[in-house]
DNA sequence: GTCCATGTTCTTTA
DNA sequence: CTAAAGAACATGGA
């Protein structure tokens, strides 16, 4: 579920519940989510107190200690939450801490598309990720679209030209700078690079004010679904018309995911 | 039983 | 060789 929006609330609702806390008795149900695999987490992590907490990307990133980090991938159907140690733990909950007050962090990932990484030193930092989209510049979204020939719908799903747009938000993003999912990425035009990178810092921007989209998994670190959801206009609305212009929405598949679009305002 | 799902990575093809 | 397309991963809901 988690795309860029998502993961922003997931770590501005964690960062009160977390930061300055020592992380206490660590259970992780299996080590196959790790990275590395071998790695001792809980004696890597006990007794560390947590700094800070910022986002990278799609990557939650908590730091601890003197220079630890542990990151978290939501994936699909992941949930990074903080409960009470009473609250029932659901099945498919990978990672348990605990904390101060009889309070957990819980990770939670049924498909387990999501994974934990454990970091010593600056490792966290050197992520091979492209740029964060708030901040974007316009040339240097135009320089990495220009080295590549696929549709622009893939393109802005590719982790290394953009960092943390995912399926819903490129379809939400191109909808709104009125660009067909299936144009070539090295023919749009400088103005549409243009219309793209503000429709993208827009989407993001009002998407993280609703805390994110729930679809069906997603919740924020208090256990809370975010409402954008309801503020899609192409997501998943195929056959529905158009906000702009009543034509019925269309669907289509493109690198192997749904594609969401106005024939009619998105025109080649 | 079928199809679909907010993501990434490995393999195959061109 | 490289870029792009496709399959795979694992689970659950409609």
């Amino acid at each position: 579920m988690p795309e860029l929006p998502e993961v922003e609330t997931v770590v501005r609702t964690l960062r009160p519940r977390l930061v300055g806390q020592i992380l206490q008795k660590i259970n992780l149900g299996r080590s196959d989510i790790l990275t590395p695999s071998d790695c001792d987490l809980p004696a890597s992590l006990e007794g560390q107190r947590v700094r800070s907490i910022e986002r990278r990307g799609k990557k939650i990133i908590i730091r601890v200690g003197i220079d630890a980090a542990l990151g978290v991938h939501l994936g699909m159907t992941g949930r990074l939450t903080v409960e009470s140690e009473d609250a029932p733990k659901l099945p498919h909950t990978h990672l348990s801490i605990d904390l101060a007050k009889q309070q957990q962090l819980r990770f939670r990932d049924p498909r387990r598309f999501g994974g934990l990484w454990y970091w010593k030193g600056k490792g966290w930092a050197e992520e091979n990720m492209g740029p964060e989209p708030l901040g974007l510049r316009t040339t240097t979204l135009a320089k990495a679209l220009g080295r590549t020939r696929r549709v622009i719908k893939t393109a802005l799903l590719d982790q290394s030209i953009v960092a943390g747009v995912g399926n819903i938000y490129a379809d939400e993003a191109l909808f709104r700078a009125r660009i067909h999912p299936e144009t070539p990425a090295n023919e749009l035009s400088t103005s549409q690079v243009t219309a793209l990178n503000k429709a993208i810092k827009q989407v993001l921007t009002r998407a993280i004010n609703h805390r994110g989209s729930t679809l069906r998994d997603y919740v924020d670190a208090e256990g809370s679904a975010g409402g954008f959801q309801k503020l899609h206009q192409v997501y998943a609305r195929a056959n529905e018309p158009c906000v702009r212009c009543k034509t019925a929405l269309q669907r289509l598949v493109l690198g192997g995911r749904s594609t969401h679009f106005c024939p009619k305002c998105q025109h080649r």
